[in-house]
DNA sequence: AATAGAGCCAACCGCCAGCTG
DNA sequence: CCAGCTGGCGGTTGGCTCTAT
């Protein structure tokens, strides 16, 4: 396959980008988006290759970027994350919202590689690693539970992701594309443990996995019982569980308190209700 | 105050997969 | 089916900043 030719051999502009040009690039792409990179630069005026336009609008003036130094929460997720998928910073990324695979990538290579390291010299200090089947992650948006150590499926790995979490994209866009699909496989494996399966990728796709399961659940809810649990940003939400379709409840639980708790019992639930076949059916 | 070395991060490079004609 | 084009990805690097001496 012919090769383009790199920005210097065509005589453009490399390196740092100037404050002008960033504005160049903003206000062409607010105008007129950015159907085509590699046209870009010439029809917005810039002595850049497309690449590098991509490049630093992704990486750099995306609206949406957040700024900043990592928390301690978006760094244990990525050593998580980083567990399960290795080096693919793009999967990494589309499970942390307003961040780059960049910025990630030299996060990665910068702090917690070498944390991870005194960590394993010195297991007791700060953080004990944990394995991937006890892999947990705990930020409030992002929650994922062990499958049993004994294997059982019934206590399969709950999940709680907003759509813009998992594929980047708003509530109700349109079918994903395969590289879309393909991050959200790998975001269901990384945070559930388990395969991603065309629900995921439709429930991603039509909203959010939460309200996903939540609608699918409700279906049936003629007599429902309701799990309160400590959504991503907003307090409380409510999901419902066909109480039909399973035979031992504790109605005493305290699910509002715990988000883990919540899940598991959520989870132990659904799979009591016949797992994913039944949630099917009631889809 | 000057300098060297380390750390950090934006940006580049080359490869690859998917799309299109 | 094929070849070319394009976007996306991960690895790497150059240069700026910070820190120690």
């Amino acid at each position: 396959m012919a090769r383009a030719p790199s920005c210097d051999k065509m005589g453009l502009r490399k390196g740092p980008w100037a404050p002008e040009e960033d504005q160049i690039l903003i206000s062409y792409i607010q105008k007129y988006g950015h159907a085509n990179w590699r046209k870009l630069p010439k029809q917005a005026g810039l002595v850049r290759c497309g690449k590098s336009c991509r490049l630093r609008w992704i990486n750099y003036l995306r609206p949406d970027i957040k700024r900043g130094n990592f928390t301690l929460e978006e760094e244990e997720t990525i050593i998580k994350l980083h567990e399960v998928l290795g080096n693919r910073w793009s999967a990494i990324a589309a499970i942390l919202p307003g961040r780059t695979d960049n910025e990630i990538k030299n996060v990665w290579h910068t702090h917690l590689k070498k944390r991870l390291k005194q960590y394993q010299t010195k297991p007791d200090t700060k953080r004990n690693p944990k394995s991937k089947s006890e892999m947990k992650c705990e930020s409030s948006n992002c929650i994922s539970r062990s499958q049993s150590e004994s294997g059982d499926s019934s206590s399969i790995t709950g999940n709680i992701l907003s759509s813009t979490e998992v594929s980047g994209k708003t509530p109700m866009s349109p079918q994903p594309s395969s590289s879309e699909v393909s991050s959200i496989t790998d975001a269901t494996t990384a945070i559930t443990g388990r395969k991603a399966n065309n629900m995921d990728i439709k429930a991603v796709n039509m909203g959010c996995w939460e309200s996903f399961w939540s609608d699918a659940l409700s279906a049936d809810n003629s007599s429902a019982i309701s799990l309160n649990f400590e959504g991503v940003n907003d307090g409380f939400q409510s999901h419902q569980v066909p109480s039909s379709s399973v035979d031992v409840m504790e109605p005493d639980y305290e699910y509002g308190q715990n988000l883990d708790d919540a899940m598991e019992f959520w989870y132990d639930l659904f799979i009591k209700a016949g797992g994913e076949e039944e949630l099917i059916k009631a889809f």
